[in-house]
RNA sequence: GCACCCGUAGCUCAGCUGGAUAGAGCGUCGCCCUCCGAAGGCGAAGGCCACUGGUUCGAAUCCAGUCGGGUGCACCA
């Protein structure tokens, strides 16, 4: 158990012999009081705003409150000193030894430090990446890609049960595009000149593997054939090449997935007509003309009845059609099928989404709240722009000349680790930039090496220590001292980042924590560059060493954990 | 026109779900390299948290409105 979790039972317990005294009323409601550090050390080790929080329902003031709660937190053997501060904070200092037992338990825990039952093992459904099957992937997937992926292995950590989900998007008119122009590259694979690529057809070469595959497997049985006889059959062999490259990229940056669900599966289920029969039934689902869209002239708007979902019903500005007029399905009603089924698995579902689809947030939400009840767990995460840039000057790209940019001639440019690191130093929500020179730069302002370099240099300094025959024992930590014990305090924070960071759903927390450690751990570093007596290997003290060692190794580890939830290898060596 | 996201130091950004005197890096200025790893270190200056109201013990944080920037707005995906 932690020391913030250990304090808060302490409070608990001191709240529960106040209300035995008739102090408090044994129905006020607790949820509000937290334990956390104070945001300036000055103030203490600990602190707590339950008198503040209580007061009113006590009928007392904040301050007589707080005299009656500390007079109960003194008796702790643990506690050298509780203050009451400001409006009616409880600040409280420890004992060196109660912070020594800490760094303790994180050496005990090793791997696990930080690791906890928050989720209660509810099965957390997160949907990520989704890219439409019909090409490689590149960098407008990336920091969803990897987004999504420190999310679930945060949530992992935290105690949820996971379930890393991927929609294949094989259904609509994009992947008969797709057909098509595999079906061009396989007639030029036969030997066929077929000049440029038609406008409309997907230009890009990773289409001409395909072409030879298929010519391979069916030789010339479908060159001279109509669209009718090959197209369904070239959009899943193509689908399926596209879907093992996709897979390929992701491998890249070290994603893979539980789940791959398709949607031609979910039609051929049936199951957007179970959804439409449901919804039917409740006059969810009308036939009714769509608006024609505000704010924008179509020269080809006519109305058309179509069957529309009331999503208005749910706080959406429009009913939004489930159909075509063609009589297939939208995308919305596949979608909204889709996460009906999701939930018949999950007690909660997440999706990572670019924020260019932020328009259909509401009707998806709608439609969840419709058919699962709205209480039912389901949240959207948008994620922003990157912005490429190369020595701060913009990287053109251009979809249609088929000049973007791949996600792995980026990993291949810059690494793995560099690349999973800066998507996640900057919160979702808002617009990144990625410049390559400076995600490669080596120096402070570069947070994943700065973060490297720390654990780098504990590796190296324990190294160092064995070849002289000392290492990092926990027999002497009381030769620590205040620049240590703060350490370890900072240490002690993880596990608290941790759960704030898989509450929020915002993995970058851990990146920005990871950055405050190091700096933290640089700067007790460099204390012994003017200071010898401070430097954590000293030939003459052999004890000091081992109990510094043993401090930094257990820095090491916590830095080693929270890389690990980003899906960052710690470096040994830079 | 509408919806969503953003607006915090000169620049790039954090700010622990409403707490105490708002933080970091870069840049600027001043010191410091025979020293465990100087691809640096120490210190200083720098703020109307876009603006205006509201909610309460308490607001950068929540609510409403205004202004600025970004994104999106077809039965596409």
């Amino acid at each position: 158990m932690t020391i913030y979790a250990r304090f808060a039972e302490h409070l608990d317990h001191a709240l529960d012999l106040l209300v035995a005294a008739g102090d408090i009323p044994a129905d006020a409601n607790r949820s509000a009081i937290t334990v956390e550090p104070p945001r300036d050390p000055s103030h203490g080790d600990l602190a707590t705003n339950a008198a503040m929080v209580l007061a009113k329902q006590a009928k007392t003031s904040p301050r007589v409150l707080a005299e009656k709660i500390v007079g109960e937190l003194e008796k702790l053997a643990d506690v050298t000193s509780a203050d009451i501060a400001g409006p009616g904070f409880i600040n409280m200092r420890l004992t060196d030894e109660s912070w020594i037992a800490e760094l303790n338990e994180i050496a005990r825990l090793g791997e696990d430090y930080g690791r906890s039952d928050f989720g209660a093992g509810r099965t957390v459904n997160i949907e990520y990446v989704s890219a439409n099957p019909t090409g490689p992937m590149h960098m407008g997937h990336c920091r969803g890609a990897v987004v999504g992926d420190a999310l679930a292995t945060l949530l992992e950590f935290a105690g949820h049960n996971v379930v890393r989900e991927y929609y294949i998007n094989d259904a609509g008119g994009q992947v008969d595009t797709l057909s098509r122009s595999a079906h061009l590259r396989y007639r030029e694979a036969l030997g066929e000149d077929i000049g440029t690529i038609p406008e409309g057809l997907y230009p890009g070469d990773y289409l001409i593997p395909t072409g030879k595959r298929l010519a391979e497997k069916f030789g010339d049985s479908y060159a001279k054939v109509g669209e009718a006889e090959w197209l369904a059959v070239f959009r899943e062999e193509a689908v399926a090449d596209m879907m093992d490259m996709i897979r390929a990229d992701l491998a890249l940056l070290g994603i893979e997935h539980d789940v791959f669900a398709s949607e031609a599966q979910l039609h051929v289920a049936g199951k957007a007509e179970l959804a439409e029969a449901e919804l039917r039934g409740r006059d969810l689902v009308y036939d009714g003309i769509l608006e024609a869209p505000k704010g924008k002239t179509l020269d080809d708007w006519e109305a058309v009845e179509l069957p529309l979902f009331r999503s208005t019903k749910f706080g959406d500005d429009q009913d939004r059609p489930i159909k075509k007029s063609d009589g297939k399905w939208t995308y919305f009603g596949a979608d909204l099928a889709y996460h009906f089924q999701k939930l018949e698995n999950a007690d909660e579902l997440i999706d990572i989404w670019g924020a260019d689809h932020a328009g259909t947030v509401k009707r998806i939400k709608a439609a969840v709240a419709a058919l699962a009840g709205a209480d039912a767990k389901f949240d959207v995460k948008l994620v922003q722009m990157v912005k490429l840039l190369r020595n701060g000057e913009p990287v053109k790209m251009s979809k249609r000349s088929g000049t973007f940019v791949t996600l792995a001639e980026v990993v291949e440019e810059v690494g793995k680790d560099a690349v999973r690191f800066t998507m996640l130093t900057r919160k979702a929500d808002a617009q990144m930039e990625f410049d390559f020179a400076k995600v490669i730069e080596a120096s402070r302002d570069n947070p994943v090496f700065y973060v490297q370099y720390a654990h780098a240099r504990i590796q190296s300094m324990i190294r160092k220590a064995k070849s002289d025959g000392v290492t990092p024992l926990a027999g002497h930590l009381d030769k620590l001292g205040a620049e240590e014990i703060a350490l370890v305090q900072l240490a002690a924070q993880f596990p608290r980042i941790v759960e704030s960071a898989a509450s929020s759903r915002e993995p970058h927390r851990v990146a920005f924590y990871l950055n405050d450690l190091s700096a933290a751990f640089h700067g007790f570093y460099n204390l012994g560059n003017d200071r010898p007596d401070k430097r954590i290997l000293m030939v003459n003290d052999p004890d000091t060493t081992s109990a510094r060692l043993f401090l930094a190794k257990n820095l090491g580890q916590t830095i080693r954990n929270g890389l690990s939830l980003m899906g960052v290898k710690a470096a040994n060596e830079m």
